[in-house]
DNA sequence: CTGAAAGCGCTTACAG
DNA sequence: CTGAAAGCGCTTACAG
């Protein structure tokens, strides 16, 4: 039903590798045969098949890029970069969820091997060992985004989790706030835990405000619930703070839907920056303060890195850092700048 | 580099044949010759060559998904659900965003033609009469996802938009609210447009209350701005409404945003709900009543039908609606319901 | 410039 | 039960 090129051939006259030709060097054939053959592929509704191909060029022009979680806003952000760049680049994508499970993942892995993937982006996991054994069984090129590994020699781009907390903190800190919160991850996560608190606690120490890990903090997982509660915590335990550092958008807002539910006014009475940005930053009330990732451009850098690796273009820089800024809104209050 | 069959049948000092059977039908080779096999499987990290089986088998196991904008909630909700429903029967997705861009949707196509999908899920958007050719010329099944179509034959899965509308409306009535507007997508669009105009009109004429399109709607296309302005028309129009019905969770907290702006209190002095029932409706200030689409199943349910047609199984129905609900949290007040 | 042939990595009748 | 052969739909040297 599907038409092939030796219907074409037929149709023509000529042979299939006259029509091969005038389908990848049209140039190289003389214009009568290659009126017919168009002809012919016109009247056949003839498209060449990919598979076909690929077994030949051992390149399927496809990507595969495992993500935890494709409905999360901060994900999804990232891999609309992605999409765009690949799509620019004649590539697409095989997205699949990990749930941030190990054996999903290798199993991922192993299907997208299968299926003669070009490459992977390997999006916002740490990874492990088993994992990086099986990117050297497999052969293809991998590049991470918006995580990184120090352990291993792995092509990454992301941002300066450390310093863009820093520069949350000292964003509160230079509008005048001293007792200062922060709802984290859980520490024990490298990319989005224990940088991120260095971060913070590094500003409190530069400068010279007391505070610990032990009571300026709680943690929460990822999700609002958590996040809520967590903030109930720190309330508690801190309750003449002035201001918070929610580690992410979703956090934020679980932040000030504890702090609206208990009648505490944001920003007059505590003020709330955020991290990552997310469109969801811009919709909030109040609108969210916020650290910026740049989730799209994390996403295009990355495939763009992977296409590089791919075509064999020498490696521009293993690890890339990209750059975060502060967006301002109206969660953060200025509490008449302390002198700094 | 990669090992083939060839390699393992010769390790194994079998005939590729036998190779092949151990992988699609061990039963059928004796034990000894099995093992053998099995262990030269291992040896040479052998996995086979999913290109070379598609194209005997003319089937990929790979799904086409057609998609607006991943980076946006709605999508990628339901697309979490077809990406779980495409793990749980062994297939991938390939997701291609289109940005409701006709010839970035005919190229999108065939392209997906060509690497022999099995399928596609057209999420979100009408289907032109362009695009149904295509469909008609590449042969493969195609399942509409959050959209349908009155026009052509296709499989589709989605809420009822009018009747959803029309609870929204009537949730609100039945709370005592008479003064009623709406934030409403263009009036052209025919899913998230008219239907949901008919079902908000229809409610009001039903209860007796008197409105129209001209005086109670304001548009504003998807986006959060559009959707602030057009909710201070509204506003300006119909100062004395007391409710607003938002046909998009973006466009709630737009309406919310704008209402906060102006120190107009939601839910006490007016209330919202919104429409689609995103994560978000669940994390904003305040949180927000909703009518929920089942976001997930719709997606689930889409490449699950997708899979049967594949399969060749009988189509159950041709235009499925899954049911909507309203989930009740912060943002409307009751007026001291009006009698009914 | 063009055709016949070999080959990409598999599966599947067909003999035996 | 198993191997040799044909074939899936292409591309690419190799002759001519």
């Amino acid at each position: 039903m599907k038409s092939t090129i030796k219907d074409v051939a037929r149709l023509a006259n000529v042979s299939i590798s006259t029509v091969s030709r005038v389908l990848n060097n049209p140039e190289i054939v003389v214009p009568e045969k290659r009126e017919k053959v168009l002809e012919a592929i016109q009247r056949l509704h003839y498209s060449p098949n990919a598979l076909a191909r690929g077994l030949i060029h051992k390149r399927t022009q496809t990507l595969g890029v495992l993500i935890p979680d494709i409905s999360n806003l901060f994900y999804s952000a990232v891999l609309r970069g992605m999409e765009d760049a690949a799509h620019r680049s004649g590539n697409n994508l095989i997205i699949c969820n990990t749930d941030n499970n190990r054996e999903r993942r290798s199993s991922i892995l192993s299907v997208l091997n299968e299926k003669q993937i070009d490459g992977v982006v390997w999006t916002s996991e740490p990874v492990d060992s088993g994992s990086y054994e099986l990117f050297g069984k497999f052969g293809f090129p991998v590049v991470l985004a918006a995580t990184h590994s120090l352990e291993f020699e792995l092509p990454s781009v992301k941002i300066d989790e450390e310093q863009a907390a820093y520069d949350a903190a000292e964003y509160l800190i230079r509008r005048g706030h001293t007792r200062i919160g922060m709802i984290s991850g859980p520490a024990a996560d490298p990319i989005s835990g224990h940088p991120r608190i260095r971060g913070f606690l590094r500003a409190l120490d530069d400068y010279g405000i007391e505070g610990d890990a032990q009571s300026n903090i709680e943690y929460g997982k990822y999700h609002f619930e958590n996040s809520y509660t967590a903030m109930s915590k720190l309330y508690a335990k801190l309750p003449d703070m002035t201001a918070v550092f929610a580690s992410s958008d979703e956090r934020a807002l679980a932040a000030i839907s504890f702090l609206h539910d208990n009648r505490i006014k944001v920003p007059d009475d505590i003020s709330v920056i955020s991290f990552d940005n997310t469109r969801m930053a811009g919709m909030s009330t109040p609108r969210l303060t916020a650290v910026a990732q740049p989730l799209y451009d994390i996403g295009y850098l990355a495939v763009a890195k992977l296409i590089g690796l791919i075509n064999g273009e020498p490696p521009q820089q293993l690890r890339t850092y990209v750059a975060h800024s502060i967006v301002e809104r109206d969660s953060v209050s200025d509490r008449g700048a302390g002198g700094f």
